[in-house]
DNA sequence: GGTTCGCACTTGTATATACAAGTATGTACA
DNA sequence: TGTACATACTTGTATATACAAGTGCGAACC
């Protein structure tokens, strides 16, 4: 048995995908739709109001309903934690932690990380394997001000983002996914033969306060599968 | 003025960025927070359910609300129309179609369109251009079931997508990205220098009938932002 | 003719209530 | 000891109602 608001849903959605409704159109209010079901106004609005969280329809108050023009817009970009990933495929994870160090920051990591050049600021770079063999190589910088103890620890048994998230909660985050080719010292670092293209992202993390870190990340051959609704 | 549904959510989000709350840990039930905000139940569910469709808290009937333990995990990868995207940075877009043809599946299309070997599908090659240098190429396989009339369009005033998204409103997308390098055709297509990484995007588009078509986007140097929230 | 006001209709917020359904726990019973 | 049941608490669905707030239109007024 469906619920009554979810069979008001399918009847919309079908009379979109089927035709009867084009985008723009005005879609019945809510007191037409609870009366033509016989379902209370709350419930007709109940459906009105997830399909417009899926981006299906739009509101506008005083106005009514319609359906939207720009469906297929953005897609949601699932990416696990990578350690998780690896477990769930029923692979060994393991990581190498190639550099954990204090440096003066140059113009482009200040700029990225928000501090006065040539502040000191933590950097790590560690490569995380999967079954033993190198799949994924993460650079971080990190602003000391919101983790100062983030230099002493052991990145052997806690991933970099697992320990920032704990000691900084993180409220925002932002992302610039590329291609690119490895260079000579990242490729020997994955075990790679150079000029092999990599998915490279940069994100940036803010707690309330600011900038924690950012970090880059290499995925030779990993591939990212998208679900939902995309547009080009 | 904030609505009080909303005060409920900032009190329950400030208290996890405080770390007041961990992740795991159970939030004051509806009856709980109605009592000690003062409102109905039903608003103090309200600010609980946009949290939960935020991905912030988890629900279980019977059981009650947590913290979400793995908040930032995914991210909207929002990529605008190139169309639209052009014209939005004020540039000039155009485009050329190098193919248009009609031919027999292969196993590889076959299985991608879900169509029986040597099935004849349509198939269109497009070059996007902004202000007249080549950014974008587009590969493209239609399942002549859902858009018989494809092989017959003038896809110069109109772009591939919009005119299957009209013929054949698309229900949903899988998509998968990877970095690559472009083959010799596809960077003379381009006027690239070969052997240059490129974002590769590969998408299939599901009417309620059965898949539509699939694509292959080629992006040198382009890069995208994400927004959200996103975890490694 | 042009402005203003009021009305009808829409969505937005909020409440009080009722029952359904899922989970855990303890108690009674075999 | 162990199974079954009753109970308390949780979220899920649904209703009827009330008022707030935004939009558009027409009628009354100047």
């Amino acid at each position: 048995m469906q619920a009554r608001f979810s069979q008001i849903k399918a009847a919309i959605t079908e009379g979109i995908e089927n035709g009867d409704m084009q985008p723009g159109d005005k879609v019945p209010s809510e007191n037409q739709l609870a009366e033509a079901h016989s379902v209370s106004r709350m419930t007709a609005r109940r459906a009105l109001t997830e399909l417009v969280d899926a981006g299906i329809l739009i509101r506008t108050q005083g106005l009514g309903t319609f359906v939207s023009d720009h469906r297929p817009m953005s897609s949601m970009l699932t990416i696990r934690s990578i350690h998780q990933e690896i477990e769930q495929r029923g692979h060994r994870y393991s990581n190498r932690v190639v550099a954990q160090q204090c440096l003066p920051a140059d113009d482009t990591r200040a700029a990225w990380l928000g501090v006065p050049l040539a502040a000191q600021v933590y950097h790590t770079q560690v490569v995380h394997h999967e079954n033993d063999l190198p799949i994924q190589l993460e650079d971080r910088w990190v602003n000391p001000a919101f983790a100062p103890d983030y230099i002493a620890q052991d990145f052997t048994s806690q991933t970099t983002s697992q320990y920032l998230n704990q000691v900084a909660p993180l409220t925002q985050a932002d992302h610039v996914v590329e291609a690119v080719l490895a260079t000579q010292n990242q490729a020997e670092q994955l075990d790679l033969s150079p000029q092999l293209p990599c998915l490279k992202i940069t994100r940036r993390t803010y707690s309330a306060k600011g900038i924690v870190s950012f970090a880059l990340l290499l995925h030779p051959g990993n591939r990212y599968r998208l679900g939902g609704h995309l547009d080009f």
